[in-house]
DNA sequence: CTGTTAGCGCATTCAG
DNA sequence: CTGAATGCGCTAACAG
């Protein structure tokens, strides 16, 4: 347990003052002849800067402070992968809090970051307000918004009216014309609103008659969708839309326990692009996102801003579909999975 | 944007000193008219004491540096969950480091979070070595390892050989007598090494010869699971034992994509307790760990060594057995899942 | 109980 | 180029 060393001893053993070691660890001018008795006297004693004096000073953290609304999630993890792979680099340190899902936490949260010290603040967000709006207009600090997005807050975030889009035009172009789209509550925008209008406008282009989709209504998990799954079946859709890929697992499972046989008798898609969509039987179609690089984008946005004081923006990143084995070509007579063959 | 609210405008504002305020913050002793203003004026401000003077003062950062080898997994979140679950309510925040799984970036995420004066440090390992123990006793702070464990550390992680074993004694009793291990290297001691020799002892207890296992080598992935996934079959085991619940999902594929039915020709069990465990057909029985807890009994060890000055410990923590569909009792004819209901 | 007085370790003026 | 001086915002003695 050694002696915690400053940098006024540093000075001392070095024959000089204290801030000319200051100026040479923070690459001011000091004279070759000084610089070189620096360096030895901090090999010497191991000096390392304390960080937190140093933060007093420069009012600069080197922290990112971070607000997810849980941590057991596979796309909250990717999305972390993802900021730390900017933000590393860049020498930036993450703390982490979590909302649980709570609009109410979310914004204490970010309150309390900022006077953590935090440069900047990430949000991937539950649900954004009018509070949160004027939060960040309060805070002197760059907030950048993923998970939804609001007007006047930098949002980098999932094109959920295009993933919804696409899987509406790719299904209607598998000859679907009838589905059962098993969505959420409205009051998730992203997931509730805009996925679902992308689908129908995809599905149903300019409002035409020919195609049909009802909604069922379910909640995010699993075992919710698996108790609505008789429903959907009820309206005898050709499709069924779980507007997550969780929700289509609880589908799957209720259809395979009924014995009814996908997608032979009936397609089943997601939204997400999860691993755990290509392990189950069969193996799911999705759009799938990708939230390590929404990490990334978002990260880099934040960066931005606070180098450059770049301005506020909402950018959407786009998805793409993985045709795996629960949608049926209407199109074609039913070739089984078994013959096209495995595809992960 | 505001101006940084310090403790000098609060103390100004509610006509005390700045040491008043500072004792209200610390619980020192404070008169109830004045701790009344002082509240008061704290409301009004929104102050919140900068966490990098306090820091300085007081020697103490009230952070916690978290060692991950990943973010993107379930595991790692449901850990993660319980640290907070107990650093939260104790004021202590989290700065999150990831060693990628490395041994490596491990030693020098531990490194670097000393540096940046944190409390304590929690290390989810994915390998605990001698360079492990030097690191630790050079280092005047508190470490706890998980995942993991190393003689002379403290270790709070899952009962490796006990969850064998009790897979083990439990498939032996459910009549099995001829089991595939599906394994992976023994460079990882927690699961390539005591989680194996728990299952050989338990299905086969004092050397008793009425008992056959043969191993079948593979990675921690789904898809190499898979790919060994034929010569597990090989060997023409009642039963296969992946040694993860992920090994266990890509036997289970590859056996249904084959026509093999589980549990009926064959049955097949993990390790984990994923929840995916039970969205597969048929749903896999395995032995769970609750690695939230874990992370809660971790996290409250590095607080005790914090407050009290605690000894190492090592403590393993019991798992359990989660009966679902995929083992077939020998000892009975077979009776389909469709027969006995949905089990979750 | 309370205000005053000192720094914590460092970066940054400001004169040399 | 360099050293002396000045706080950053806060806590912890120290005397009231």
């Amino acid at each position: 347990m050694e002696h915690k060393v400053t940098i006024k001893e540093v000075a001392e053993l070095a024959g000089v003052s204290k801030s000319t070691v200051s100026r040479y660890l923070n690459s001011g001018y000091v004279s070759e002849e000084k610089k070189e008795r620096v360096r030895a006297a901090i090999q010497e004693t191991g000096f390392k800067s304390n960080f937190f004096a140093k933060r007093l000073k420069t009012k600069e953290s080197k922290l990112i402070g971070i607000v997810l609304p849980r941590m057991d999630s596979v796309t909250v993890g990717k999305l972390l992968m993802g900021i730390n792979r900017i933000l590393d680099p860049s020498g930036y340190q993450v703390l982490v809090l979590v909302s649980q899902l709570s609009q109410e936490k979310e914004l204490r949260a970010i309150h309390s970051l900022q006077q953590q010290g935090v440069d900047g603040i990430l949000v991937d967000s539950v649900g954004l307000t009018a509070e949160h709006e004027k939060l960040v207009r309060e805070i002197p600090l760059p907030v950048v918004f993923t998970g939804q997005k609001h007007d006047g807050l930098t949002c980098i975030k999932v094109d959920d009216y295009g993933a919804g889009h696409r899987m509406g035009a790719y299904l209607r172009q598998m000859g679907h014309r009838h589905a059962v789209f098993a969505g959420v509550s409205e009051s998730d925008r992203a997931v509730g609103v805009d996925r679902k209008r992308g689908f129908l406008d995809g599905f149903c282009p300019h409002d035409q008659d020919d195609a049909q989709v009802d909604f069922v209504h379910t909640g995010f998990d699993f075992l919710s969708a698996y108790d609505a799954a008789a429903e959907m079946c009820s309206h005898h859709p050709t499709v069924i839309v779980g507007a997550t890929d969780n929700i289509s697992l609880g589908i799957l499972r209720y259809l395979h326990e009924r014995g009814i046989r996908v997608p032979e008798q009936v397609s089943v898609t997601g939204f997400g692009g999860y691993e755990v969509g290509a392990v189950v039987y069969p193996a799911l179609t999705t759009v799938a996102f990708d939230f390590e690089l929404i990490g990334m984008r978002a990260a880099q946005a934040l960066l931005d801003r606070l180098k450059n004081k770049e301005p506020d923006v909402c950018r959407l990143e786009p998805s793409h579909l993985i045709e795996r084995e629960s949608v049926r070509n209407l199109h074609r007579p039913y070739v089984s999975a078994e013959q096209k063959g495995l595809t992960l």
